[in-house]
DNA sequence: GTCCGTGCAAAAGCTTTGCAGCCTT
DNA sequence: AAGGCTGCAAAGCTTTTGCACGGAC
């Protein structure tokens, strides 16, 4: 939604429901998460009002998407460990050849029993020809 | 591809220029992309093509898939800029309470003409009940 | 009463897959 | 020859959208 649009939201029970789930939960559910734990509730609920009710939670600053980015995947032959810069406004994805940092990892490391492998760093912001 | 199978390639002139293509540019091509690059020399190419090399190229260790993770989007309720630990095997994504890294945001902007507005971190490798 | 949210179904968008023939080895 | 690779088309999967009705304000 763009900010200068002023929509005005009204409640609704389904979408109550979705958010108190979100919000006891730390799952990181997907739609199809959502819908079934719903349709007990709500046995005609459809897919598609999931989908716009997280498009408002989303909206109203409630919710976050994940993995969110463009809609198809994207390829590179650059093999080696590198972050990336992408622009929000274009789309475009810019390699960033800021030094991989060894001491994110050991600090991540000591504080999980997760067997970290690699991680990957993407920064978001504006790049300079749509400024 | 799991690991243990000893897959036979043999070339193509179809794979090898998506390789070339993908070595010549640094805009992090979609398979679209690839597709209408290699139509003018293969007029017959089929996008089913594009997709089984990429995937031919990522299983050669040539090639890398940015944006990847599960296939469908995911959400979660906690809006408060965090790190995410992604579980290779089961697929789960848990929160990181690592503290956001100030340092990381300013050596980034210090070294770019980009605008950085945020950044992400996931933190990919086997979780606990998984090893 | 207004008009936003919902259910239903169809459509859209990207990716995968079955099949028969071609090309590499 | 054997069997991986290709083009074509159909299918698959997740997400979006049009429409008419019901509900919030």
């Amino acid at each position: 939604m763009a900010i200068q649009e002023k929509k005005k939201f009204r409640t609704s029970k389904q979408r109550n429901r979705m958010l108190q789930l979100l919000r006891a939960t730390d799952s990181h559910p997907t739609a199809e998460w959502l819908y079934e734990k719903l349709k007990m509730e709500f046995p005609r609920l459809s897919l598609g009002t999931v989908y716009r009710n997280l498009s408002l939670l989303i909206d109203m600053g409630l919710v976050k998407k994940i993995h969110f980015g463009s809609s198809f995947d994207r390829f590179e032959a650059n093999t080696a460990p590198h972050y990336h810069l992408i622009c929000e406004r274009c789309g475009k994805i810019f390699d960033f050849d800021l030094p991989v940092d060894k001491d994110i990892l050991e600090h991540a490391k000591q504080r999980t029993t997760f067997a970290i492998r690699y991680h990957k760093i993407e920064f978001y912001g504006i790049c300079e020809s749509c400024r």
